[in-house]
DNA sequence: CCAGACGTTGTT
DNA sequence: GTCTGG
DNA sequence: CCAGACGTTGTT
DNA sequence: GTCTGG
């Protein structure tokens, strides 16, 4: 699954790689971040529901549906299984209309041993910026308060992963990026199914300090090898 | 029909 | 044990 | 994902 | 909003 991950690179780093005529609004300041975390403002790219132009986003990670009353949903939303996700009324109009880019250079899972977890970090060789396959949703409360949310897809461990985790989230490779944004695609068990997969070998995993486990830690430690 | 949930992971 | 918050 | 709280009333 | 369970 994914319930942590990383973005250290810049703004101009992400435009670059994305599209310069895109709007965004990824803010200022930015600073890299270590040790992302649910409920926390992602950054990441949709087509804009008016202009259909990619736009540059900060999302709450944790999905509130549009009918939600309560909002605290969202944290049991964070993930949505890629098998799944068309028949649950959590996903499923998201899943149809609402999809999005989650950017991210890397992601940790946790292996059980027993009582104790060891983290991993998992991120592509040359550190390359990748894309989750996401899906948002806009919520209204009852005084006009917006909030825009989104959840991660996952999928079954590729072969290099299965070892530490059964679950991993899906990740797109670049030449997906515009499909899977595409509203225009409906069928979105074909348009699943379609996904090319990363190829294994572009993965480097590496066992970190169980500092991560703490959501309030946020700096390069984090990511640092161990053992 | 209405009421109530709406999710994933991992562990037993 | 279960839920909420980060 | 993990960490940390888990409750109400009334008073300041 | 939509689906499931009673």
């Amino acid at each position: 699954m994914c319930g942590r991950f990383t973005l250290t690179v810049q703004p101009a780093q992400l435009i670059e790689r994305l599209g310069a005529h895109m709007q965004e609004k990824w803010g200022e300041p930015w600073q890299p971040r270590y040790n992302i975390a649910p409920s926390q403002l992602v950054a990441c790219v949709r087509l804009n529901p008016h202009s259909t132009q990619r736009e540059g986003v900060m999302l709450r990670w944790g999905l509130i549906p549009a009918w939600a009353k309560d909002p605290a949903i969202g944290t049991k939303l964070i993930n949505a299984r890629m098998e799944t996700a068309g028949e649950k009324p959590a996903f499923s109009a998201a899943l149809q209309r609402q999809r999005c880019l989650v950017l991210a250079d890397g992601f940790y899972e946790w292996q059980r041993h027993g009582r104790f977890s060891q983290p991993y970090y998992i991120r592509l060789r040359e550190g390359r910026l990748f894309a989750f396959a996401g899906l948002w949703d806009q919520w209204r409360g009852p005084e006009g308060t917006v909030i825009e949310s989104c959840a991660i897809l996952t999928a079954p461990s590729n072969s290099f992963l299965a070892s530490i985790h059964s679950r991993m989230p899906l990740i797109l490779c670049p030449d997906d990026w515009d499909v899977w944004l595409d509203g225009k695609e409906h069928n979105t068990s074909r348009l699943l199914r379609s996904l090319r997969p990363c190829p294994p070998e572009d993965f480097v995993v590496v066992p970190v300090s169980r500092c991560v486990n703490d959501p309030a830690v946020d700096h390069p430690g984090c990511i640092e090898p161990v053992e």
